[in-house]
RNA sequence: GCCUCCGUAGCUCAGGGGAUAGAGCAACUGCCUUCUAAGCAGUGGGCCACAGGUUCGAUUCCUGUCGGGGGCGCCA
């Protein structure tokens, strides 16, 4: 990679500096390399003259005239300069680009992927919607950040298990009132006059749940006690509010390799395994009747129950036998994807890792802010309880899978994102993903056309790029040359927004070398070249879009 | 009260220790006999909330203030 290869130039010409005893510093700077945001600054600029000028006792420009005097790097650099207070400015041999559009054409669906994982074992775990009923439109964000988050990971290395959380304990309180709301609609399928429970699930798909229950078993179970039959309709349920969970999020374009069960902990004994374990290690303590988590130890603002006083373990002491589980598992770093009502449990999660002697640092939470929904301009409530949810299956159906991940991941996970439904549904042309799919569209009707009157498309290795040098075009290889970076900046900041961000500079420059420049024109070598170039930019946006799950179709 | 996210163009949001702060939408003006006009080019529009601090340099980092969203259970 070039940008490796100029700033290793600059480490050796710093040494090498120092060795002379021209300058003197104590430890060699991070050598901060980056494109200009204006070009008239030439392919690259590095502020290390400046970063250095302090330590090394001189002037910024006189630290970068020592820098450029001692530079080796004439095979790739074509001049460069010292600018304003102390930029050096690189302006590369246009064979740089021509590299950089080789390398795209011979890397193909891997350009972009590399190797700085290693192979590290990571896990996602993200959505973990509680299992008692469907998937909304506010996991939507969860799930669409969780998965491309995973799928840039494994781009870049890392061995990526994406997993589901499955809040399924059936001493819970809200397992109990969901079973007890199927049962409740159960008895009323049947005919009876049934009330239903206190902090019932109002949802409309309880009844069908219900109903189906009826279909499939009819009246059967009302020779069980009513304890029994709760319980195993909370089984049914769960079971079939899990496969259609699965369902939905398949629509979304989300696979899971693990779907985890919290019950599985308390009936293996982790739960109680793990308190037994925090308690030798001094990290709980019984007072009142329950067991406590001393995460004050660890920052949090106060203790937290483990146990309450009734001998039921709470949501905490599940998770911490879960997140000892995760690292017992193997893996070398955690990442937990929660929604922003759950920012409050960070302290005690990292606090119960600490605990267990685990280290915290290997578990990274990512809280996404809140989705909104607006129809017409109103905000829509959202209450799960009360029934009003917005599906995200619905989501899908109307407005598709690719333009509902897209607005989910435009937005950094730290803003709030509102999501404008009549928007969405109408299938306006503002939607950007359209602009970014059409870009690719456009990108093969010329490969198209080019096959229409028999000119081949060859490989920009295998072709001579030096009739490209308008501007559009030497723009357009330039972002191209970026995409890895792109990627593995996104991919460690978890950050998918600056994909899809990717995505909209990307499809803009193509649109506009497009209009300037006709690639299937009246000049053989030119055409050649342009084509080359087009392939290869086909590629990366492929490739982008496909790390974000959404399609790059061929035609529109 | 405590915690957390946000405050940048009319609106929705990017950016981010550095050289003239960006995009989309909205407004206005041009561009289709030629590879898809779901497109392009241009114009207007900004005390980057405010006040201190760190720095050679702050819109960016730190502290505080103000304003807005969310969260603070022996619920999950």
């Amino acid at each position: 990679m070039i940008r490796e290869k100029l700033a290793e130039s600059i480490r050796r010409s710093l040494t090498d500096a120092q060795t002379e005893g021209v300058i003197s510093f104590g430890m060699l700077p991070e050598i901060e390399l980056e494109v200009p945001k204006n070009t008239q600054f030439g392919d690259f600029t590095t502020n290390a003259a400046m970063v250095l000028a302090k330590e090394a006792g001189m002037p910024p420009r006189k630290v970068a005239e020592v820098i450029l005097s001692h530079l080796h790097a004439q095979d790739i650099v074509e001049r460069t300069e010292i600018a304003g207070p102390g930029f050096i400015n690189f302006y590369l041999k246009p064979t740089w680009l021509h590299d950089a559009l080789c390398r795209i054409a011979t890397q193909g669906a891997q350009y972009g992927r590399s190797d700085v994982g290693q192979g590290t074992r990571i896990q996602v775990e993200f959505v973990s919607a509680n299992p008692n009923g469907p998937i909304h439109v506010a996991h939507g964000r969860g799930a669409a950040t969780g998965d491309v988050i995973s799928s840039m990971l494994s781009a870049l290395g890392f061995d990526v298990t994406r997993e589901f959380y499955v809040n399924d304990a059936v001493n819970s309180k809200q397992m109990q009132n969901f079973g007890k709301s199927v049962h409740a609609r159960y008895m009323q399928a049947l005919g009876h006059d049934f009330p239903m429970p206190e902090d019932a699930y109002q949802g409309e798909y309880v009844i069908d749940i219900a109903k189906d229950i009826v279909k499939e078993y009819g009246d059967r179970f009302l020779s069980m006690s009513v304890e029994e039959r709760i319980r195993t309709f909370t089984d049914l349920a769960k079971e079939q509010m899990l496969e259609l969970q699965k369902k939905d999020l398949a629509d979304f374009g989300v696979k899971f390799d693990v779907w985890f069960s919290e019950q599985t902990l308390h009936e293996s004994g982790k739960v109680a395994r793990v308190i037994e374990i925090l308690k030798e290690r001094g990290y709980a303590y019984e007072k009142s009747g329950a067991v406590w988590l001393k995460s004050t130890a660890f920052g949090d603002d106060k203790d937290r129950a483990l146990v309450r006083s009734n001998g039921q373990p709470t949501y905490i002491a599940a998770d911490a036998a879960y997140h000892l589980d995760k690292f017992n598992r193997g893996f070398e770093k955690v990442i937990d994807c929660w929604g922003p009502d759950h920012h409050g449990y960070i302290a005690r999660t990292k606090a119960a890792v600490a605990a267990l002697g685990c280290d915290p640092s290997k578990l990274d939470i990512i809280i996404y802010q809140a989705v909104r929904l607006f129809a017409g301009g109103e905000m829509v409530m959202m209450s799960k309880r009360a029934g009003d949810v917005v599906l995200l299956s619905e989501l899908v159906a109307e407005v598709g899978k690719d333009a509902a991940r897209f607005f989910f991941l435009m937005r950094s996970t730290d803003s709030n994102l509102d999501f404008d439904l009549e928007l969405a549904k109408s299938q306006s042309n503002d939607n950007p993903v359209y602009y970014v799919q059409y870009a690719h569209a456009r990108i093969c009707s010329i490969l198209r056309k080019a096959e229409e009157m028999g000119v081949p498309v060859r490989r920009a290795c295998d072709t001579d790029l030096t009739p490209l040098g308008h501007e559009a075009e030497i723009s357009l290889i330039k972002k191209l040359a970026e995409f890895p970076d792109t990627v593995a900046e996104a991919g460690l900041a978890y950050e998918p927004h600056r994909l899809t961000r990717y995505c909209q500079d990307l499809a803009a420059i193509f649109h506009t070398f497009y209009t300037e420049c006709r690639v299937m024109g009246e000049d053989p070598a030119l055409t050649n070249a342009r084509l080359a170039l087009v392939d290869s930019a086909r590629i990366v946006l492929q490739n982008a879009l496909g790390l974000l799950g959404i399609s790059a179709p061929s035609t529109m």
